[in-house]
DNA sequence: TATAGCCCTATGCCGAAGGATAGGTTAGGC
DNA sequence: GCCTAACCTATCCTTCGGCATAGGGCTATA
């Protein structure tokens, strides 16, 4: 019998992920509500076949819970739910080894044969959320070097940091977030970061 | 019969909340994915008893698209549900004038009772969102002073600002900003913004 | 009443941020 | 060839942010 674990503080969601999986696969589900109690499960009960866990529940983060996860439940493959996708985090999620990225907005008969995916060996990439950079659709235009500088910003880098980051002039910085504040609108570094974060910018 | 129109873009979360709604009490569900279909569904088909709106999916803006929608669905209710709820955002909701605010964190049976109380006539306002300010398991405690600067910081302003609508001195500010930087093992401000808005702090 | 937590202020310093201005290169479209 | 977009650098200047140190006041609880 197919084991899986469903980590997920949004009982709603974790509830309806759950029952599709029994009724349409047949799978054993068993589910918990923080990263801290799946490791404790994989841990007591063997790795699991699948592992989805959830981006924003407690404990988790970007890739320290995510690797936890993955070397706890080795050499089955583990996944992450997202209820606020951004295509960065899809990013980030799948360069640290999660062998898929499924936001919410999915349909649940898409999750039943991504699971299946998954299951089979397979790395489930949503071409959504690799190609074409979903965003907000008031999000201005953001150039590639700008969308880097409001990475930056967002992890609360100095501009001397990110130029020696991204192997530039601090003064090439400032002109790029003076630049990216004008087209977000923003008052400062700041504001442009949660103006990104709010459009999905990053 | 009684009509409850669902709006949330997460369709693994709507499935589920339609699902737990139709079987429990033998409501009458519509469901769609923004602000905009809903809009026009109330439009089309006239006041549901009932609308769900998803605080995070297309179009959905506080308080402007939850006003538009209460004032289309008059005299029925409107409830939001948030998948990232902070208290801030439930306040808001409820001083907007909806009829509920529900965390997609609650248990499906709890939803179920919540709906019957707003169909009612109540208000369901969550207890632990208003009074304890329940934010993330992980998140340091902040004093309500840290949480007034801290909303500024994550509006850009600058700290003179902030002094300025708090009737502070810049100095008291600054010392705020540095105390809460630390609780929240931030680098800085704008890095302190984001953790704060990631720990639904804010 | 002592202790602790929270809050507010002051002074001084330095590095970072932010803005203006002026210039340059590269790559692609017409 | 011309134009434009995107990118990078430089100099100069002002303001703001961030940190340290050193206070005092209020309130609640032990």
């Amino acid at each position: 019998m197919t084991r899986i674990l469903i980590a997920d503080d949004h009982e709603l969601v974790r509830a309806t992920i759950a029952t599709y999986l029994e009724n349409a696969a047949g799978f054993e589900i068993t589910q918990c509500s923080d990263l801290h109690e799946a490791l404790e499960l994989i841990e007591s009960e063997g790795a699991f076949d699948l592992v989805l866990l959830d981006y924003t529940m407690p404990g988790m983060s970007l890739p320290d819970g995510l690797t936890k996860a993955m070397s706890a439940n080795e050499p089955h493959p583990v996944a992450m739910i997202s209820g606020t996708a951004s295509p960065d985090v899809a990013r980030r999620v799948l360069d640290a080894g999660a062998k898929g990225f499924m936001p919410k907005t999915m349909a649940p008969e898409t999750l039943v044969s991504t699971v299946r995916h998954i299951l089979a060996g397979d790395t489930y990439t949503p071409r959504q959320f690799l190609e074409s950079d979903v965003t907000h659709p008031d999000a201005p235009h953001l150039t590639p070097r700008e969308r880097d500088v409001l990475r930056g910003l967002s992890d609360g880098k100095s501009n001397k940091e990110i130029a020696r980051d991204l192997d530039l002039q601090e003064v090439t910085i400032k002109l790029h977030v003076k630049t990216l504040s004008r087209k977000l609108n923003a008052r400062n570094r700041t504001h442009a970061a949660m103006l990104g974060r709010d459009l999905n910018l990053i």
